[in-house]
DNA sequence: CGTAACCTTGAGTGCCCTCAACCACTGTGG
DNA sequence: CCACAGTGGTTGAGGGCACTCAAGGTTACG
């Protein structure tokens, strides 16, 4: 299945920058594939050799890291507009997996193309870089929250970030948006235990804070949890979107 | 100050790819300064706009954010060879600060001029990508680390890994090699306190699994210390250097 | 209506935290 | 030459945050 990038309904959106027809019919060249895989579809396995990369179309998904012993850390979540599998692409074998949150539509980037666009798109090339530092610039501050922050702050910090970038893409309305995490993967990704995660829900909602029920999520002082969690961001900037 | 490329001792390490004659001629163009600065300068301030690219050419640094009430994470310890401002030079203003462990020497590469490869040597403009994704790889360790491992745990992987890309660097001598590090730093790359940090390291030089004195450490059990990190990782592969 | 996945709650424990000293080493200036 | 300050490392006491264990409730779904 092939997809008409000219008409992309992403591709209009404020949070990316916008470009030139040239420009997209390059990226619409480069694509071979329009991908719809169900909720729990591991995108990427860890160990995998010669990964494809992809550009997060709809839905939501998580890259992570087990440990021998079957720990599991959760490094970043996904949303649409981001790529997956740039890293995992650069090396031998993929070091770490991602997997899909919600049933996710992905457009598929043979790796092949992606090295010639680098002879071919410079610019495009460039923005490829460029997504790779802000997926980078992620896993920073998810570091930042899980070595320096308390649990309540954490919670704090992983519920504004991901409204704001829900926001940018125009997916809250009312304050309130999908979200689709369970409690578990919550825990993996703050480095705490489910049962401390789920008291420390409870706490801040019983606060006034946020509602959190059937995989919705209402904003509703958004003013007390950046103060909580000491969380005061620079505004997201547009980004390019392959 | 300018250096002479052609004859980089650093380039000369079986760590890194081995590069043309052409290739080495590009680099040495873009080179504009090579620095030298004290420990404890600070390379790039967080909040800085428009900061330079550097190749860290000798010494160790390492990446951190503050949170505003004064914590600190270390996000990452940079080695010889290793890019230092990628990130932020592709954003308006840098997300975190990197400072200087030890003293250090540094290869300016000029943001702009980065731009102009992008155009006239694909192949350079790719392995810098490679170096992001590499830079990421190495957080997502860290975050795995701090996210899922006790203290024993975070020290014993921490000390491993940078043995081990000590020991590419050809730095490690009988076992041993320079660790700059103070326990300060240990605790703020590990999400520990101080105090905590201290007995942890006092535990692990009791059970004779490495030695730490006077910034030099010796590896004693390499073997327990991989099995107490649950830590089996893939040999470090060669890596460009620009 | 049974099963599985997810969420909730309580009890008890321990890892890691903070507070508070004290020690060792180094460089500096009177 | 020695007092002194500054930096970094060491140790003990005590408490609390987050952990594990265990059980039960709720929701979704075939």
């Amino acid at each position: 299945m092939r997809v008409w990038c000219f008409d992309c309904p992403l591709r209009v959106k404020p949070a990316f920058k916008q470009k030139s027809e040239e420009e997209v019919a390059t990226i619409h060249e480069m694509k071979r594939d329009h991908l719809k895989l169900p909720a729990g579809t591991e995108i990427i396995h860890p160990g995998q050799e010669d990964s494809e990369i992809y550009t997060l179309f709809s839905g939501w998904a998580f890259r992570f890291k087990m440990l021998p012993d079957g720990r599991r850390q959760i490094l970043s979540f996904l949303l649409p507009g981001d790529l997956i599998g740039l890293q995992a692409s650069m090396f031998s074998a993929a070091l770490y997996g991602t997997e899909a949150l919600t049933a996710v539509e992905l457009c598929l980037l043979p790796r092949r193309r992606i090295w010639t666009l680098f002879g071919r798109a410079p610019e495009l090339a460039f923005e490829i870089t460029w997504l790779g530092a802000r997926g980078q610039s992620l896993v920073d501050d998810n570091l930042t929250t899980v070595g320096r922050r308390n649990a309540a702050e954490r919670v704090a910090a992983l519920i504004i970030s991901l409204y704001k970038r829900a926001d940018s893409l125009g997916l809250v309305k009312d304050q309130a948006f999908e979200f689709p995490l369970s409690q578990q993967h919550i825990a993996d990704a703050l480095g705490l235990s489910l049962v401390h995660t789920n008291k420390t829900l409870r706490r801040l909602k019983q606060r006034g804070l946020f509602k959190l029920e059937r995989n919705r999520l209402e904003m509703q002082n958004r003013g007390a949890l950046e103060k909580l969690a000491d969380y005061f961001d620079a505004p997201i900037e547009a980004r390019p979107l392959l």
